[in-house]
DNA sequence: TTGAATGGTGAACATTGTTCAATTATGCTT
DNA sequence: AAGCATAATTGAACAATGTTCACCATTCAA
């Protein structure tokens, strides 16, 4: 049984996010519990309730987790193609595999939902915004001359498409009939969509 | 106190079903509970389970209920345009519209998932794939001569980014701020996608 | 050494899904 | 008409959930 001062408050707090973690990635969203937690850490839920103000905030942290390791991930991605047009195509594939090699963590991010009367934390929505100002680089690369509004109009609607085509992709095995795999989907979303916006920009 | 025969099954079924319509509208999925709905429809559990296997198929039921409701609204869009192109787009806007005006129905039937084990009955299968065979239909007509896989992966990629901008839509107002409303990310969306993908069929 | 402050506990409460023995009403048979 | 079998309905019970909080234990300062 744990003792005053084996951990400090910071050291109980990733204990517990790593547990959220791997019941996340274990049993999914679902399999997460309060007392779960608590045990898996040596704790108990007293404890875990002296940590975080619920269950939302721990599981919040967890997926915030999740956002910052397919922020890196598509970063990276970035970084390994410089010719825009690939680079947004190999980013959207990248963030495609990541809902497939995570799914559970993936459905978790976007099936976790905040009760009424909780707002989305700071530091949580910044991670996300994150995500779209990347993509905002890479749109912007592609048609440097184009107006900022129509830049982000542009990467809000690719990547909000680009989402979709995730989501259906997981749970929903409606793709897996020998024809169109997601990447197919991808690739045929990214590429006519961009080369209509790029031509549509170098008329005016 | 409900007695026998005062409502047959299939009345029951239905009172069940209503009253947990009701109660996804005004406090959302969390909001349906086993007791509640018993509670509604002047009957307890225990009947409510001689109706239905468990609670996921009543909000099953509830949720095919709304996929009626908006393949009806689909429909009557498609009539109501009959241009290939703007047609498709006025089902686009009526999907969004659809979920802006049941933004809890609508999140009731992508958030709710099946427990483990759990397959999705084939009645609730068939309603999705009607949404997404007018939507074919719809893509057909912009370019009938085209070739039936590439119309399937053409409709599967609009419609799965369609379904996109609405889940970013609802819940977080990534749009709200001035700029960009999501009906103007629906018409960038549909007119580049398609614009692009008839020039390309007209080039072979 | 004593006392205050803080870490940690676990029992308790309300609410969830689900089951099932017991009860009650119905319709059929004699 | 009476009785019986069948089916509908109940509600108590169980396990598991989130959350709270009075209590105990440990540590550190005085």
């Amino acid at each position: 049984m744990a003792r005053r001062n084996d951990h400090t408050r910071e050291e109980i707090q990733g204990m517990a996010i790593d547990a959220t973690r791997t019941l996340i990635a274990t049993e999914g969203l679902e399999g997460v519990s309060a007392r779960k937690v608590a045990q898996q850490i040596g704790y108990t839920v007293g404890t875990l309730y002296q940590n975080f103000e619920n269950i939302h905030e721990l599981i919040l942290h967890a997926n915030a987790f999740s956002l910052t390791q397919l922020l890196a991930a598509l970063e990276q991605a970035y970084h390994q193609e410089s010719r825009p047009m690939p680079r947004i195509i190999h980013i959207a594939n990248t963030y495609l595999d990541f809902g497939q090699m995570h799914e559970k963590q993936w459905a978790a991010i976007f099936r976790h939902t905040l009760p009424q009367g909780f707002v989305m934390p700071d530091w949580y929505q910044a991670r996300i915004d994150a995500l779209f100002s990347l993509i905002e680089r890479a749109v912007w690369e592609l048609a440097p001359g184009r107006d900022k509004k129509q830049i982000q109009l542009a990467s809000r609607t690719l990547w909000s498409s680009v989402h979709g085509i995730c989501i259906l992709n997981i749970g929903n095995k409606l793709y897996s009939d020998n024809i169109a795999t997601p990447q197919t989907l991808m690739q045929s979303l990214v590429t006519h969509y961009l080369s209509a916006w790029v031509q549509e920009g170098s008329k005016a």
